[in-house]
DNA sequence: ATCATTCCGTAACTATCGGTACGATATGTG
DNA sequence: CACATATCGTACCGATAGTTACGGAATGAT
């Protein structure tokens, strides 16, 4: 996972996958079955490990406004004390979806379904509130919100500083409120 | 170009190229020297074909409101009936960035730093004349504008409905006047 | 017509990809 | 100890990537 997130999906072989892991190639085909499901079970790890939490904040029962900023916060946090990579891979592996094997394929899909999904309860939870001004679609500003997320997660892979992330986030997110 | 743009620059292969031009490889690498070679001309010619009509649009003389309308009309014009493939090549380059030979890397860098600019000059313009109304940097109104751009290319090739993608982006650009 | 030069494409090269056949080793059982 | 079973990694496979050596055909000058 670190290497398809620091490397690219594409970028990293099996070959690599091995050398990194200290692991033997057929011992890494037994266990994942093909390069294919070894990046599924790898979206299965990220998934756990980064889209929940960021999915808990917008399941929390905190206000649309904080929402936004806790967001915000955690998009442009700085992650070199944390050790985590820039980017996000789930934006990575749709950019490269094309590349990737069917299961790959499938999971991306379905993963960027339960994105799309959990933005459209979010606001309509904000829209039942009043909190929720915009006058739009719901469906349409769940693809809005997705595409802020995937520009801050591609600005911050391509050096942007997380101010400037953060100003452009908050421009698009308070035309929400 | 048609290639790349239809099938991705790194799903099209020398070999590709060769046969759907009908040219010999030799005879490929003597006009572009290598696989690096042939994408930097190939962006060179996007610039011309694409996206110098969509920097007119920026540098026009009209109103800022007006401006945003024809760049979204642009954007999410139906493309079929003029044999034009959806997404923008631009945008599937810098994606691919890290896949792709040092020369086209470097013209990548440069296409989107003129790319930033032109916003920019008209972002200026736009706030010289108080059209401009959203409180927030150039530079980041700049990247903002063109994060926009970016996730309504992306959209449209993972099949979003034009229309859809034009009530993002309306929402979006709504947010800086 | 002869020769020099330019042009062009067949057929190869090396490197690397994802994937696996198969022999060697370790483990548990009688 | 002898044997059956499970585990593991070396060394290979075919496919394809980008790239090019080199021989033959076309061209122009004398």
């Amino acid at each position: 996972m670190m290497r398809y997130w620091t490397d690219g999906p594409t970028r990293v072989s099996i070959n690599h996958i091995c050398q990194a892991a200290n692991v033997s190639k057929p011992g890494l085909y037994r266990e994942f079955g093909s390069d294919d499901g070894l990046k599924d079970a790898v979206l299965d790890l990220y998934r756990e490990a980064v889209l929940v939490p960021f999915y808990d904040i917008l399941t929390s029962d905190e206000g649309f406004t904080q929402q936004i900023e806790a967001l915000i916060a955690f998009t442009i946090q700085d992650r070199r004390p944390l050790g985590i990579p820039n980017g996000c891979l789930q934006v990575a592996m749709r950019a490269h979806k094309e590349d990737l094997g069917e299961i790959t394929r499938n999971k991306i899909d379905l993963m960027r379904r339960e994105t799309l999904s959990i933005y459209e309860t979010w606001i309509e939870r904000g829209k039942a509130r009043g909190e929720f001004k915009a006058d739009i679609s719901t469906k349409a500003a769940a693809l809005f919100c997705d595409a802020q997320n995937g520009g801050a997660m591609r600005m911050q892979r391509e050096g942007v500083s997380n101010e400037d992330i953060g100003q452009t986030m908050k421009l698009a997110f308070t035309a929400l409120v």
